[in-house]
Order: structure tokens, then sequence, then C-alpha cells
RNA sequence: GCGGUUGUGGUCUAGUGGUUAGGACGGUAGCUUCCCAAGCUACCUACCCGGGUUCGAAUCCCGGCAACCGCACCA
């Protein structure tokens, strides 16, 4: 598959679109808006909702034993506490009063103090500042400060106690942790166990940036998956020949940047990834590829240097996709291997001890493999890269079963056609779609209107159906990617259609 | 957070102190139309918010909000 056709859009143009046809818009828009929220329209949220939905069906069905929880969205202060977010979910920086010039605390003082500045107050910061670093390396003003510091989650009171705090979930990823010890026992106390939350986190970004790109409020679609270290296999061999577009550290160290399709088994034998790694990693990439459509040349999955990633994270490859509308690859998903790091410190900051015995009598603390999806930056990405002019008319070219809306129904003439069009409209909601019925203008706008909704088939009611004759009983089925026509009855419409409505599930080995 | 630019119907835009705030596309209703935004008629919708200057502000000034670009940030 190629690219997209036509003129690529830029952001404005794009946003203007989804704004036009009720995708999204900003959140409190009578107010002016309000940075980093938006609201989903009724395509929006149908097409949030088909992504979601997308999602479960393939990470939850790669494996009997990985569930889905909706577990509470507010994490009590004990949480953030023992996870790290409440000391580290900040950014310690040093600001010059003289140009304005913005670093980061650790940079500035890294003569000084080689260790860095993790774990000291913003006062004890403020001190090393004083003593070590009077001059800002860009414009030499003596006028360097440590600004409050700011921590990107959102608390507040919980209860009426004074003092009892708690904060908005910064990632849905912390609710599994917690949920492990129940989900032991819940799970038949066996290893790997995967736990997905799909919902919504909160970050209070300093500047929210592109639209869907970097919110206050956004949703994850994550699935951490606790295993054995020294015995988990998985099916390797069923994407043990795909071809992977990685970006490795180590060639970039060495000043390669670019894309290096590799096989799942070369990943394994060559570059020492574990399997366990490559297999899921092989599997997103076959998500982003096979279920969301996005054209392989524009996938790359990019994996992060020692120093760009979370000390605890052993292995990280972030899911990067080339969209012409934010100018280059970003980030929309990625997958982790965070070792025991998390349950280890919930054990130690709830005093519950989460280490499991195995079935081989081993007591360990369980490692964790997470697998993270940005279901808007997702939803923007597909409208980046299937929503195409194609010639005088724009077209969303969704993968039918991710469309917001699967089926319109149009009587060619509003009077002579209407009434047999509407039972047909009936009929296919019936199948459980959501049905577009329009008898407004002329067909042309409204096949016109449906190629920019993206709803992938349009059936439509002519004199042929109705009057006696051969074709009686039959309609015209429009195909939204290339406006091909098909005839045929309307008792064999929902056969025709429902196919292209299943969701794609994972291989599962023999 | 900092600096710059910008803010007119749903969308794109004209308007630089006094306009019935104009157009295009769009939407709605009707007519017409037997398959891809045609045509005819009528209608619909706007000066981001709040102060100030002025006889008079969409227009000038200040503040706020928001967007875009750059810087910084993105555990």
């Amino acid at each position: 598959m190629g690219g997209r056709e036509g003129r690529p859009m830029n952001s404005d143009e794009l946003y203007a679109l989804l704004r036009r046809r009720g995708v999204l818009w900003p959140s409190s828009e009578i107010y002016g808006g309000a940075q980093g929220l938006y609201d989903y329209g009724p395509l929006g949220a149908a097409l949030k909702r088909r992504i979601e939905d997308a999602w479960r069906a393939w990470f939850l069905g790669l494996s009997d034993d990985y569930y889905e929880i909706d577990p509470a969205e507010l994490l009590p202060e004990a949480v953030v506490r023992a996870s790290g977010h409440l000391e580290n979910f900040t950014d310690p920086e040093v600001v010059c009063d003289g140009c304005h010039r913005a670093y980061r605390a650790d940079t500035i003082l890294e003569s000084a103090r080689p260790e860095g500045v993790d774990g000291l107050s913003s006062e004890a910061i403020a001190d090393l500042v004083r003593r070590f670093a009077p001059r800002c390396p860009a414009c030499g003003a003596e006028r360097l400060r440590v600004p409050r510091p700011f921590n990107l989650m959102f608390g507040l009171e919980f209860g009426a106690a004074a003092g009892d705090r708690a904060y908005l979930r910064p990632e849905t990823a912390q609710n599994s942790y917690l949920a492990f010890a129940r989900m032991w026992e819940v799970g038949r106390k066996a290893l790997p166990l995967g736990i997905a939350v799909v919902g919504k986190a909160f970050r209070n970004e300093i500047a929210p940036r592109q639209i869907l790109y970097r919110l206050r409020a956004f949703t994850q679609a994550e699935l951490q998956i606790f295993f054995d270290p020294e015995r988990w296999t998985v099916p390797i061999d069923v994407v043990r020949h795909d071809a992977l577009p990685l970006v490795l550290a180590r060639r970039r160290a060495a000043g390669d940047e670019s894309i290096h399709p590799t096989t799942v088994e070369a990943l394994v034998r060559e570059e020492n990834v574990p399997e366990f790694f490559a297999y899921h990693l092989a599997m997103a990439h076959r998500f982003y590829r096979d279920v969301l459509g996005y054209p392989a040349g524009r996938l790359r999955l990019f994996e992060k240097s020692e120093t760009e990633r979370a000390f605890y994270n052993r292995l990280q490859f972030d899911v990067e996709v080339n969209l012409d509308s934010l100018g280059g690859f970003r980030e929309v998903g990625a997958v982790h291997y965070r070792g025991d790091y998390d349950l280890s410190r919930h054990s130690a900051g709830s005093g519950r001890d989460l280490a499991v015995t195995t079935g081989d009598g081993r007591r360990i603390v369980p490692h964790v493999l997470e697998l993270t999806f940005g279901v808007d930056r997702n939803l923007w990405a597909l409208a980046d890269l299937h929503l195409v002019r194609d010639g005088e008319r724009t077209v969303w070219k969704l993968p039918p079963y991710l469309a917001p809306l699967q089926v319109a129904v149009f009587p060619l003439l509003k009077k002579e056609h209407g009434p047999v069009a509407r039972t047909i409209a009936e009929e296919l909601r019936g199948e459980g779609w959501a049905v577009e019925y329009d008898d407004a203008g002329n067909v042309g706008r409204r096949y016109a209107r449906v190629d920019e909704a993206g709803i992938p088939f349009a059936v439509t009611v002519d004199r042929e159906t109705i009057e006696p004759g051969p074709a009686q009983g039959t309609v015209t089925v429009r195909l939204r990617d290339d406006r091909s026509q098909e005839r045929l009855a309307r008792a064999r419409l929902a056969a025709r259609l429902r196919p292209a409505f299943v969701f794609p599930h994972p291989p599962r080995a023999g």
C-alpha cells in the first residue's frame, strides 16, 4: 500500500475539517476554550469507541490470560508517593531572568553535582544554583533562579478530612499494578497475567500543543503483562519472519538514524532482545499496520537509549508514525520492559508482599511488560493518514470496522423511494449498525457527505427496487473508496456488508 | 512558562474609526432531478471575552482567553 493520495493537509486544515464535521472541538468552547482539552462530537465519539474496541479485540485476543478492568481515576496520595510520581513527575528547572531561557537543573549543575538532582527539594536545588551556577550559559547574566516546582499531576482534596489528598491518575498503568494482588487470585494464580485498562489519564502539561497530540485529559489503552522472567514462552513462530522497521539505539549512537527493516528472528538473535519482547513488539506493529491500516512506510519502531528512557525501563521501543500534519514521526504508542520496578515499589509502599510463588515453587516479584497506546493520538493519525483529497472530493478512507457510522441509506428520489428506503434503514439498524438516512438534495451531494464522514457503504433505493421487473427488490451498494457500485437483492445486504465490520483478531499459535 | 504573530457566520475570507458588516462555500425548507457536491426560490448563521479612548470601535489602547510559530518542557 502506498501513502496518501493528493495534497497533504496541515494541522489547521485537518482540524478545521474535523471541527466542521463534528468530530471534535475545543472543550468549553463558548468560553473561549480551555488549553489542552477537547471534546469529541458524534463522529469522534463513535470513532474513538471503535478504535478502543479494535484495540481490545487485538491485544486482549493475544492470550486468554489477558483481562480488562475498569478502575477508579483517582489515586490516593500514598499510591503516587510509592510510584514515584509525587517526587519525580516534576521537572526541576532553572530559569534565567535575563533572557528567559530555561534549563534542566541537572544540566546546569552538572559540574557541581554529577549524580544529578533527583530527590533533592527545590530549596536544595535553589541553594546549589546560588552557590555553583551564577551565570546563564546563553546570555551570561547572573540572574538564574529556580521557579516553584511544578508537578504534572492534578491534585485534589479527598474527602472531608483536612489534608487528605488524591490525584487524577497521570497514567492508567498504576491501576493495573494496584490490581495485581486481587487479579492474582481471580486469575487462578498463574503467570503470565495481563491487566488492561482503557480510560482517561490527566497531566497538567505546561504547554499543551498540537490539538490531540499533547492533552491535559487524554485516553490511554494500556496492557500490563506480569510474567516470570525465567519462564515465559511466546508463540514466536507466528511472527518470526515479520520485518520490523527498526531504528536501534545502537545504530543511532553511531550516527545512523535510518530505518532498518529487521526480522523478529534477527532482532532476537543479533540484538539480544528477549523473545517475549520481540513477539509483543511485532504484534503491536501488526496492529498499527494491519488493523489501523497505517502505511508500512510511515511506521517506525524507535528504540530509546539508556539515557532517554526512564531509569526503570530495561528496554523501550516507541511506535512512531510519520504524519504530515505534525511534521514528521510522532509517538503514538510504546512497548516497555519495566522489570519488577512497579510491583517492588508498591510492595514497599503498601506493606503488602506482592511476590508470588510460581508453579515450581520459586518466590518471585513478577516483571512487567507494558504495551501502551494513545487513543487520541491515534485518532488524529487516522485522520491524517486516511482523510485524503481525491480530486474534487474529500474521502475518509477508514478501515470499515473503524468507521463511526457503518452504512448510509438513500432514496434516489425522496418522495417515490423514501418509504422503502426507510424500512431498509431499519433492517440494517437491526444488525446493530449505526445507519445514516439522508434524503436531502441530490444523491451526489449525499455521497460526498458520507465520503467525508468515512461511511464505507451507501445503499440507494431507486425505481428498479420498487417497480415490477427482474431487478425488483434489489438496491445498489456504493463503495466509498472507489465509488464503484454493486446491485444486489436487499435480502442479501446484511450478509454482504457484515464481514467488513469484523475487528481483526491476532493469529494464535496452533 | 517566555518571546513573536493572529482572532469576522459552520468553513474560507472582504472590510483599517461612521457599512443595512460584503462574498464564496456550506446548512435548512420547497421545487426539480433515476446515481456522484448541477439548477431555481426563500431562508439561516459572525465581528473571541472584558474594560478603556471617542459623539461614534469589528477597526485604536489595555487586560484576559484561545490558536499558530520559536524557546523550554514532555517522569
